[in-house]
DNA sequence: CTGAAAGCGCTTACAG
DNA sequence: CTGAAAGCGCTTACAG
């Protein structure tokens, strides 16, 4: 008892009027287009009570647009990412707009696939946290006038929309407070990828250090370690031949996790006064033992400034709409781990 | 400068050939039509030449398929949901699928109306996290033999594929193993949101203590309070209000976040002692100081099920499918939480 | 005030 | 071995 979906057609022939007059009344054209009161009326109506439903793929393939809006960020399953992908989600459907949410991996071939793959749907635009070798897939989607934001990350050399956050300065800021509260050999754990985001928080890490005199000290992990174990290694090594280090600032909330998991297996008492710093803040860093003090970014404003940015996009002709460049201050959120415990 | 698009005409037109040729050809079916092997190569050169990719749009408005599979959760920012839209995610994009995905909040509305957002779009499957009043919406979704599973609960009354953990079983499991450790006082921190995971849940906790002759006590955090700060003083009255409990056991790993804020702000000497137990596992549990003890899914497995289902479902003709109803077991990963402190 | 017709870019039954 | 034609369900320029 599969049920027939109508058409506009069953609707005109129904009611014995032309599909045209129907998709004019149906889209709230009617009035416009002078139909009587009476027919559209009698139209609505009669949609309401078949419970009408717009093809909406029919619909896409004659205007060309498809009201989806694709965001394709590093790791859908990163807390980082997910929250920032909800509050997305929630503004673009307030605006009749869907999201497709998918995952990149920080994989150049992943990243191009994916576009490839929608832009064969006629997505309407792109929010996304690029790979370093996607710079010339991003600039054909621009050249062909489809509406893009990068999203945590940009490239320097190309002109387009962004979104991001004043990483250097957060991590010069973040690496002066522990200097400030006493701690002298501050590491530095990061990953390999090359991405703005991660060398700006090295350059202020490195900036602080050098201006206080202090030694630098960088454990840079490969993102292609997936293994969590071998990560761990890696850092519980890193910490074993610097047994100099008191402090550690991690550059992303992932590195963060996998380092609490080492410090509280390998080191409990040297956690216990290693000051300790993340990039990206979450509850969990907040009910950690010590608590973790974060560099936290403004993910609600982000959203918001991101699908702005789209939508603003999509408006013709779009080669007059100026770029935007958004840099947010992030917030340094202290807690107990970055004080000195005696 | 925007690049025009190809299409099958362009193709057909600049080889002198037919629409129809070139269709079969870019669609594998060359051979089994009978195109000469000449042709064949001939298209399939000229396509690769000029990069063609066929409208997707088009396509689907013909064949009635989107290879577009739907994940509705409950909300994608929750751990538990992202990282299973994750392992999703990679599998349904190995089969050539892409994933939707979307929060529905545990509102009926939203989940309503998601449904019929999507299923204008001629979407092949869908995988949902229902909630309670969406019944009859799945119902009608099957009447119309588009392939549907439920997930992580289901509809006692309505036969439909699901995939879900022995949600009774785990929680009986879980408190008999506080029991065994010497807890007497077991509370139950739960949410009122009415739903078979959940209620199976508390009738676990239940059998539990009733088989000792223990007394229950039992938190219902309403779903609707989204204010974290009143959620948070509701769990702080109740173990204020209940000061005999040494030990909890909590349905959701939120309300675990919640409370392990509460306990690490209001009460942190008496969280030493508290026999703490969670729903569903993730790293910052096994971080934590204590380390939680907690009821872990095996994620992964569901995650393959759950693609399996809504594949098979495809097939036609779908009313031959048997359904499919799938019960995983869960893991008790035990940590320091769920022992007595001396 | 309303309708006939073309067209978006595919797929496929049918014909030769 | 290959092609002309219909059709998926809409939208819209054009005509009256």
């Amino acid at each position: 008892m599969k049920k027939k979906r109508y058409s506009l057609k069953d609707i005109a022939n129904s009611l014995n009027v032309s599909a045209t007059t129907v998709s004019f009344v149906l889209s709230g054209k009617g009035k416009e287009k002078g139909i009587s009161d009476g027919l559209i009326q009698k139209i609505t109506d009669f949609a309401k009570k078949i419970d009408y439903k717009p093809n909406q793929v029919a619909r896409s393939l004659r205007t060309g647009k498809s009201k989806i809006i694709v965001c394709m960020v590093e790791d859908i399953s990163n807390v980082f990412f997910a929250k920032i992908a909800r509050l997305i989600e929630d503004i673009a459907y307030e605006k009749g707009y869907k999201v497709l949410f998918c995952s990149n991996e920080n994989k150049d071939e992943k990243a191009k696939e994916l576009i490839s793959l929608f832009s064969d749907r006629q997505v309407d635009g792109y929010i996304i946290t690029p790979t370093i070798g996607i710079r010339d897939t991003i600039k054909s989607l621009m050249d062909e006038e489809v509406p893009v934001v990068l999203f945590d990350r940009y490239f320097p050399d190309l002109e387009t929309n962004y979104v991001v956050v004043n990483n250097q300065d957060s991590a010069y800021n973040a690496t002066i407070h522990l200097i400030n509260n006493q701690f002298k050999n501050i590491a530095l754990v990061t990953t390999d990828v090359e991405q703005t985001s991660i060398s700006q928080r090295i350059k202020g890490y490195k900036e602080a250090i050098n201006e206080y005199g202090y030694n630098q000290c960088v454990l840079s992990v490969s993102y292609e370690e997936k293994s969590p174990e071998n990560k761990k290694k890696i850092i519980r090594n890193f910490f074993l031949e610097n047994p100099q280090l008191d402090a550690v600032l991690f550059a992303t909330n992932h590195l963060t996790q996998a380092g609490l998991e080492v410090f509280k297996k390998d080191f409990p008492d040297r956690m216990k006064k290693l000051g300790i710093l993340t990039f990206d803040d979450n509850v969990f860093f907040k009910i950690h033992t010590p608590s973790i003090s974060a560099v936290s970014q403004p993910l609600k404003q982000m959203a918001e400034e991101l699908m702005n940015i789209v939508l603003n996009s999509m408006k013709k002709p779009s080669r007059s709409i100026p770029l935007r460049q958004v840099v947010f201050l992030t917030e340094l959120k202290i807690r107990d781990s970055s004080f000195v415990v005696d």
